[in-house]
Formats: structure tokens, C-alpha cells, sequence
DNA sequence: ACAGGCGATGTCAGTTGCTGTCATCACTGT
DNA sequence: ACAGTGATGACAGCAACTGACATCGCCTGT
């Protein structure tokens, strides 16, 4: 007989989603979600450093998906498509999950503790593609402004993604937000 | 004679900021705060929502200001241009406090649940900004890219200021800066 | 001038997020 | 067989934050 059941750290992440869903981030204890999968509250703690982190677990893995991608771009690309490149990566992945994408983003935007965990995960990730690009031979402030610029392009496609039915690829969004972009930001 | 010495609000920023720099964000406990302002933890929370929020009192009327000089900004300048110029205001305004900006990133700069509270500011801020461009008659999603692009140019030129000597006015960097971000996004 | 309401603060008790410490015990390698 | 390892449990404790109620100078209306 096995002494505990497999995947503690995934039937947390599940019986999370299924309580932050039904009841909302807040009102919901550590204690009630590790209750829910057969675990003690400070068993939640080993696995997840607080209540918020529970939901960002696959950050890390995306953020290295788009800072190679970014890294293997075609040299002929110049920085900013770089990093569509790099960012379209991730959208692909996300593509894949868009039902959980939909409900992880439900639970975030009815919560402003939440909402501060997503913008340093995008935070970090700009960092990290600002890192590829000066490996690629980008230099200061060129780097930070243009993976700035790819995070706000990342953002409002996702949100369209997200908003409107499955009407649009999320890949083919980011190039398309990033010519708004330029048309944007094109000088007088 | 009076009961309580006035402008509590004040002294607990003060006693905060001070204790903060001293030993840094998570040691210092509220009740401490409290006590050096001569109050107790319980008023601390009636005037500000958490302890993190005693650092970003100044935000909303920054905002504003912000806001309303995008939305004053004359017809003739292009979207981009407009926020440029509300965010030199703000930085006009900023460049008369340096110290204490500067003071008040170095405690911001050490601890991440600050950086949260700070990005998710920077965050309202986007938004308020995409209203006065909308109030311009843009569109979606042109407002939003173009705020979002605005506090890109800020946060670079903000970083900059500060970690220079007072070589530049921070005013002087928003256009140099946002010419970078022109020439990052110029289409091929 | 006085009663009564108001507003800012104090007091106290309670919940919850989070941490340190030590015990437990199936599993693993020798 | 036996010691070590690693994931978990049990328990105590601190600090952030909240709700409820008391206090008391000040202002307002009469």
C-alpha cells in the first residue's frame, strides 16, 4: 500500500481552480483547498509559496518557451518581430488550453491581489526576453523598450483572445496587434 | 487643548518611509509604524488599506494630473504625442522631489510584493490614460496600446533618471525616450 | 449656553496567511 | 536488515488585517 496518493502538487493546483471558481479567491481558505486534496495546509505551503501561486505554476515554463524562442530567431529578424516570434511560441501553447486560459483569467481579473501576481510574472518575463535580445546584440534602452513593447502587444492580444469567441487564432493575433502597434507609435 | 496632534496620515507616512529604509519592508511591523507616529496599528489600517499602500499615497493625484493634461493636450498632436506630453507633466512634477522619488525606489526596488503594488498603479495608470485617448476620439485598440506603449517610455525613462545623477531632466527623457521607442517599432 | 450628534481615535477579540520545528514512515540502496 | 531520504503531518506562533464597540473633543442648532 502506497503511503500517499501521486501528484499532491497537482490535485492542489485542481482543487484550487475548482474553489477560486466556485466561491471566488478570497473566501476561500489554504486550509479548505488542502482539505479538498486530502492534504494539510502546511503541505499547500511546501509546494506553493502563497495562496496566489497556485494559479501561476506554468509561468516559468512559458517565459524559457519564449526566451529561446526569442534567442532562435532568425538573425534577419529585426528585434521587435523577434519577439512576435517569441511571444507567437507561447500563443500556440496557450491555443491548446484555451477552456482553462478562460477560466484562470475569470478567477484573476475578479481579484486585484491576483491581478498584482500576473503583472510581475509579465514583468519578469519582459526581463527575460530583454535578456535574449541582448544576447541577439540588442543594446539599452533598446532591449527593455522593445520587450515592453512585445508584453503590451502580448497583452491586448491575449485579451482579445480571450474576449471573443474562439473567432481568431491566438498567434495570428500577435502580429496583427503588433502592426497596430507601429502604426501607433509611427513618427509624425 | 487639543486631543490628537493633526495630520496623522502624514506622520504615519513619515514613520513608514523612515522605518522602511532603516530596516527594510518586511521586518518593519505595522504596530511599529504606528507607534513612532505616536498611534496605534488600528488607525494605520483606517488610513491606508494595507501596509504596502502607505508608499503610494501620491498616486491617484498623479494620475489625474496625467489624465487631465492627455486630455488637454492640443488636437493637433498625434495620440502618442499627447500622452508624451501628460507624462511630462508628471515628470515636472516629480523632478521636485527627487530625493524622496529616489529614497522611495531604493525601499520599492528590494522588496517584490512593492514591485506589485507599484506595476499594478502603473497599471491603472494605462487604463486612466487609454480613457483620455478614447475622451480624443481613438479607438480601441489604438488607446490601449498607446498607453500601454506610454508606460513603457515612462518606466525607462523613470529607471533612468534615477540612476543617473541629476545629468538629465527627467522631463528631457520622456521624448528622448520615446524616440527610441519609434525607432524600435519602425515597421521593416 | 447647552444637548446632541459627528468624527477621529483607542481597545479588544478574532480570523487567516504564512513559518519554524520536530515527528512519522514508506521507500531505496547497500 | 538497516540506515538514510523525502514527502507529509502535527503543532505552536507571529503578523496582517477586520469587525464591533467605547471614548471624547468639537461643531451645530436652538
Amino acid at each position: 500500500m502506497v503511503r500517499w496518493e501521486p501528484d499532491a502538487r497537482g490535485r492542489l493546483e485542481q482543487a484550487a481552480l475548482a474553489l477560486y471558481t466556485e466561491r471566488g479567491f478570497e473566501p476561500t481558505t489554504v486550509a479548505e483547498i488542502a482539505k479538498r486534496a486530502g492534504l494539510t495546509e502546511r503541505t499547500f505551503f511546501r509546494h506553493f509559496a502563497d495562496k496566489r501561486e497556485v494559479l501561476f505554476g506554468g509561468a516559468g515554463e512559458l517565459q524559457e518557451l519564449i526566451a529561446s524562442a526569442v534567442a532562435d530567431a532568425p538573425d534577419s529578424l529585426a528585434p521587435i518581430d523577434a519577439v512576435a516570434a517569441g511571444l507567437g511560441a507561447a500563443a500556440a501553447v496557450l491555443q491548446e488550453r484555451r477552456e482553462y486560459s478562460q477560466q484562470r483569467q475569470t478567477i484573476i481579473a475578479a481579484n486585484a491581489e491576483l491581478q498584482e501576481r500576473e503583472l510581475i510574472k509579465l514583468a519578469s518575463l519582459a526581463s527575460a526576453i530583454a535578456d535574449a535580445l541582448r544576447r541577439r546584440g540588442v543594446r539599452d534602452p533598446a532591449a527593455s523598450l522593445t520587450a515592453e513593447a512585445g508584453i503590451a502587444v502580448f497583452r491586448i492580444a491575449f485579451e482579445r483572445w480571450i474576449t471573443e469567441g474562439d473567432q481568431q487564432e491566438f498567434s495570428r493575433l500577435i502580429p496583427e496587434v503588433l502592426d497596430e502597434l507601429k502604426a501607433v507609435t509611427a513618427g509624425q
